[in-house]
DNA sequence: GATGAATGAGGATTCATTCAT
DNA sequence: TATGAATGAATCCTCATTCAT
């Protein structure tokens, strides 16, 4: 965690400063992600940055923190209720995750980076990952008890397939959209139309496949 | 490419080499992975690996490429007929798919690296992604007019679906079947009954979605 | 340029380091120069170095401005008047060039190089040479205007003569009064009466010739 | 000296790679010329480059040889004769200077970074700028003796103007005379009648200074 | 609390030379 | 005699971290 140093900073130096770092360690491996070139473009001195974080790693992790908990905000800006539609709750946590993505790309890069590389403790990763499967099967299996999902389906590679799938949409929307009107500009992604509907699509493709359904 | 004089040399000491170099760069980001360590590892002068190499990044698309021919001649091995199946093919992929993913864990784990990373060309990378998708594309048209697949599909979505799960589906095995009897002895993965049973399911998925069916 | 830091040296340690990287390149090829020999002498860490400079080029060119500026400190010292004798104003750019030769001869060494090799860019070389023969040519015609130079006289070439022998007696006076009296201590080289004689000599040549003149 | 297997080499093998290592110590430093560079380009093996020579200083020291021998060949079929016009055998030498650093321009490179550098023994050097000296000091002097040099000149500084002046004409022609017709092409430099009148120009210089003479 | 100079290990790469074939 | 792979020291440069001011 950062010294308490870093907290008294004044806001927009502290902020100035995680912008850059996260725009570096979005850009390269924990490794090659460089402190001198973080401190160079923040304009604070070498020393100064050890005053505020224990280390290299100490940043590192701090800011891995920082997305999981925006990240965790959003969702739970989408409670799921009990005997809510589980389809339609899984249609706001794709909004949210999208919208995620689309706002914060630097800190979905790290993530992804931290994901990839065997650099953080193993047991970090599988935690995350775990996380996102334990949060997937338990939605399924209320959809089970509801009736929506059939019963005979995998939990669990079921939770996986969600996993992956919510984890690229946003960099699909990206590719997809790219050139699209109101892209790229900061704006909600769903002003676009485009956008709501390809979500309409994958869910659909979730719920019902691609097999062709036999008419009558 | 390698120099000649590293296809000359003896067959256990250029594979000795590669396992190594493979775990380094499995290990490590472009800019992370060291020649210092390859070569102290392997035993080699310094000196030597620049008998075999230009630089650092020969090494490394050379190792991409393997990972990617490897790969190329598994898949070829399931060639797609024109009045074949879309599903069963898409069965033989997944093996082939997973197979691969299990014999050679590092080469996959450069892969996917090459992809996250920014270190590589542009166009490289999105080329690979466009052919992976433009593959999928293409078989899903043809399950169109086999009547198999539904006409409303979008194509380019079902692409990116199959694509990300197929990619991932490796490593969500290794997962799920760590500690299994005969996994991770490089014996075939088949011999466990669960592979084949997670495939069918994942097919399955894929096929009729995990919405309850309407029974009648 | 320099960076701050080693303007911020004590002066002591700053000379001393300018002293050794002096002797290195006027020892070396720009490329055979040796940064870790620098260091090494100036007995400072390696590291430190870059805290100085931006590179070893950037060392190199400030030297060679270091040198530069002292000569022309050194000449600027004797400026031309518009109506002055042009063979008088020539011994005094000649006093100041031995001058300087032999009171920074690691600094002319340096410069001489850069001169022969072919490491800079040539425009930097072409300009320098350039503009020592632009200096002699319009001495010359100053002498052309005042009657004192022959009307009939290459004044490109008389300008390449006047600059060759200007470039190199430093180095002949050093041969020729090596051993002699007063030499090679930092004294100045006009304590020597030979020094004077040897520059009226020149002088006089370059005035008259060395042909026998018609008696009468 | 190259070992008896050089000259046991075919001669157009042996004539190239002297072409090539020419090449490579003109434009570099003894130290920074690359033996690697040199066998690489000559298309031999590394490892016959030391069949044939003893290591780099031996070819070196060889191609220096070349050099002074060429040159004494071309200065010694213009024969000084005891009683011959001393400004006309000046003027024959001239040619043959210029001739042969214009011929030879990569020996005559070489020789110019020999001397300049310190990376020869300094008694090699010595030698070499001290005949030069006595050979024109001794022309002087039967000028002397034949009434056509003044009898008050400096033997020995005269000597000296002469030898950097001769050192360097090769050089300011090519760049006086750089985009004139016929050159840069091997053909001979006196089809231009430029080239005849600069040394014509200079020689007059020489002799009758710049100087204004007394009318009448 | 802020600074920024000092440090030395580590990075990739080049090189002349040796030596077994 | 010819070869070319092997070697390890040397090159410049970057980095995270420390510490005195």
């Amino acid at each position: 965690m950062p010294k308490q140093t870093f907290f008294n900073l004044p806001a927009d130096k502290r902020e100035n400063f995680l912008h850059i770092a996260l725009a570096e360690f979005a850009d390269n491996d924990f490794k090659s992600a460089s402190i001198s070139r973080i401190v160079a473009k923040a304009g604070i001195a070498k020393g100064s940055f050890y005053q505020y974080f224990e280390n290299k790693e100490d940043l590192y992790r701090y800011l891995l923190d920082l997305g999981a908990q925006e990240k965790a905000a959003l969702f739970s800006a989408a409670p799921i209720g009990q005997e809510g539609d589980v389809f339609a709750y899984l249609r706001q946590l794709m909004r949210a995750g999208v919208t995620f993505e689309l706002s914060n790309p630097r800190l979905s890069q790290i993530g992804y980076r931290a994901v990839q590389s065997n650099s953080l403790p193993p047991e970090f990763l599988a935690q995350a990952r775990e996380g996102s499967r334990q949060f997937f099967a338990g939605l399924i299996a209320q959809g089970k008890n509801q009736g929506s999902v059939a019963a005979d389906v995998d939990e669990d590679l079921a939770a996986f397939i969600f996993s992956v799938i919510f984890t690229e949409l946003g960099r699909y929307m990206m590719d997809r959209l790219a050139g699209d009107e109101g892209w790229g500009d900061g704006r909600s992604p769903f002003h676009s139309v485009t956008a709501e509907t390809i979500m309409d699509q994958v869910l659909h493709l979730l719920e019902f496949g691609i097999g062709q359904r036999e008419q009558a």
